[in-house]
DNA sequence: ATAATACCATACGTTACAGTATCTATGTAG
DNA sequence: CTACATAGATACTGTAACGTATGGTATTAT
């Protein structure tokens, strides 16, 4: 009789309930060591010799410092995605509906915690290209989707003109919403961006956008 | 008598033709190395051994590792701002000086130099802050300068309605041209954009932004 | 020509850290 | 209560890389 087929990567020992204590700590604390000084800048040691309790954890459920890093940062993306997936803008009039969107977003985004986390996300796409699609996939497209729902409601209901394309311009008015505050908050111009430039920006792009999309009764 | 001031850094030596000419090869190597495996993934040695020479050469010139990856990332600022500065719209109509700043834009930031660049400044932004303002004040800025400039010309022939903001568009067609395509290809979404994709996004924007600022008549 | 100095090759000291091994303590199942 | 698996502490190994030192070679200036 044939030995059960061997598991590329060993199973995991089971946890007892200090176990589970333990990773939930060792996750929070990498999280933000990583957020804070990027892969290099964190060893295994330092994310132990805080929280206590030794490597065995780490090596035996994670395989190593990558697994670690792939875990947290997979958590992360979920945690950060969430407030811009509760955002409600079905009902509202176009103008609302589009200010609303753009103010939850760049709340969302101009986050330190996010702003450390981009910066990670792109470092590491070289070596963990699964990072940077899955915060794709989950993040700017999932945002895409959620405008791109509301313009089509709003073209139903004859507030956009029905050439426009929905998709297109969502993508459009999520890019002119972002780019240049999170730039300068990344690079950390005149201390990134203030109140006021991010009042302005929304405002003119929720301008520009009708202006240019809506019908002209509206 | 006393004796000279001693300078913060000591003078470097001055350099033989033989030493100007391994500078040269080591600041090359060095950019291409640092370029396609991040600060941490490239040694001092690493560099030195495809192009000889010896670790005196980086260390009587730039002090260490740190001396030379600012130097080499100063020079690839210039180098890549270099074709945005050349692009000439003055005299085009609206939508063709927007279509020939998008095309230029988008033929300088999607090539795989920038995008290692870009992923460079990012991920070091922490560390050498410097690098992202220099960055930031010799890319985007003095782009979003050219495209201003462009606009207020327009404005002044009556092609852009009297109540536009030249300045705060111009940043909001840039970003709306960019991003997502940049992001994209940042995340290496499907192999990244492709020359359609591209077209398509370059169209939209110009559409959607004429429709918004342009005169009627025009 | 020769003295001074820049450059080369290479070895060395040091530090940091990933990953492994070992032994002890602590829970947990039967 | 006993046996066994999990978790902890810590020592150890191997490797990589920064930065320095040293002794020899090419280049330049006088």
């Amino acid at each position: 009789m044939p030995a059960p087929p061997t598991t590329g990567t060993p199973e995991p020992p089971r946890r007892t309930r200090r176990g589970d204590e333990r990773d939930a700590q060792i996750r929070a604390h990498a999280t933000a060591l990583f957020l804070e000084r990027g892969y290099n800048g964190v060893s295994i040691d330092d994310i132990l010799r805080e929280v206590g309790g030794s490597k065995t954890n780490v090596y035996s459920f994670y395989g190593g410092k990558d697994g670690l890093f792939l875990a947290v940062m997979e958590a992360t993306i979920k945690e950060l995605v969430q407030p811009m997936l509760q955002v409600r803008v079905t009902g509202l009039p176009l103008e609302m509906g589009l200010l609303t969107f753009a103010e939850t977003l760049l709340s969302v985004l101009l986050q330190q915690r996010h702003l450390a986390f981009q910066r990670l996300v792109i470092a590491e796409a070289l070596r963990h290209p699964q990072i940077g699609s899955s915060w794709y996939a989950n993040g700017p497209a999932a945002t895409h989707a959620i405008l791109e729902r509301f313009l089509r409601e709003q073209q139903a209901l004859g507030r956009v003109r029905p050439q426009i394309d929905p998709a297109a311009t969502a993508v459009l008015f999520h890019d002119m919403v972002i780019f240049d505050l999170l730039n300068r908050a990344m690079m950390a111009i005149d201390g990134g961006p203030t109140q006021a430039d991010i009042a302005a920006t929304i405002r003119r792009a929720v301008e520009i956008t009708t202006m240019a999309i809506g019908t002209p009764a509206q």
